[in-house]
DNA sequence: AGGTTAAATGAGAACGATTATCATTAGCAT
DNA sequence: ATGCTAATGATAATCGTTCTCATTTAACCT
């Protein structure tokens, strides 16, 4: 998936700085990281995904690096983490603004949304059973009917 | 975990026949997987879990047929397969009507709650966005204040 | 700028959960 | 009971991820 990254470079100083603030040292990896985070096409990457990225820039970064930081960013609050199904976690740049996702059975594609409705009967319901909430996860799996899904249903 | 085994055994001619019903052979593996979810205290049970609680039993039963059979009943409609978090799967007997988890993060107590709006309010997002809902997996992680929860946040 | 040092990296081993392989065994239809 | 086929169990293999440790590097201090 070389073509899902936009090379257009971020600006290192800034990327550098976010680094800083979170209390990691500005190595050149996690700068590579950081900027395929922001800059690929695709929001939520799988660490595979974010090595390959490397690859395709000619950037020599280890497996259990981008593996490493991508925790480390996770810890630092700069990238959430995702438990889809299928195995493996993908990760999307904390942008400040929860949300759920709808993931394509087919395709892959991920969808997000958010509606408050859902999100006030959460909290309605943990507190009916007794419980302090901290986190949830909601994914929605469905067929997308995107024309350029290639499997997609009908015509 | 052993205590979690109710050993009350259930109806072997019954299991038997529901194995036949779901198109798998009643083999000895699979009656005796079938009556420990059918008798276990914890509803939700990882492969491990019910490998261990054949072992309590005595009986001689493959890691490997404990995987095999959780995938075989999943197939066939008799147990679903839940992936919290935590890296490994857990199941539980189909009872024909849809629920969603609640799981404390500290003690692993896993509540289940069903929400009428909810769930309503997903079909809604899901159509608004152009899919075909297929499944969902909501969990909520939380900290549950039950007395028996050793790790409860206070007295 | 050059030196110092603790932290970060990369290669590969190790890991835990799960699946595949394959020789042996056991349902079950005849 | 016999035979055929599917199921089992021991073990190897796989997959995603984390750990280990020798080497390199960023940040700090002359
Ligand atoms: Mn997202
Ligand atoms: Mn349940
Ligand atoms: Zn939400
Ligand atoms: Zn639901």
């Amino acid at each position: 998936m070389a073509w899902l990254y936009r090379p257009r470079r971020g600006d290192a100083a800034l990327e550098s700085t976010e680094l800083k603030k979170a209390g990691l040292k500005a190595t050149l990896p996690r700068l590579k990281i950081l900027d395929i985070l922001e800059n690929s096409n695709q929001r939520h990457m799988s660490a595979e995904d974010v090595y390959k990225a490397l690859l395709d820039l000619g950037e020599e970064v280890g497996f259990a690096t981008v593996y490493r930081v991508l925790t480390q960013f996770e810890a630092a609050g700069l990238v959430i983490r995702h438990n889809f199904e299928g195995g493996h976690a993908v990760f999307e740049l904390e942008r400040g603004h929860h949300h759920d996702h709808i993931v394509c059975v087919q395709c892959g594609r991920v969808e997000e949304f958010y509606d408050q409705i859902i999100e006030d009967r959460q909290r309605a319901v943990v507190a009916s059973k007794g419980y302090e909430i901290n986190d949830h996860a909601l994914v929605i799996y469905g067929n997308c009917t995107k024309i350029d899904c290639p499997y997609r249903s009908r015509g």
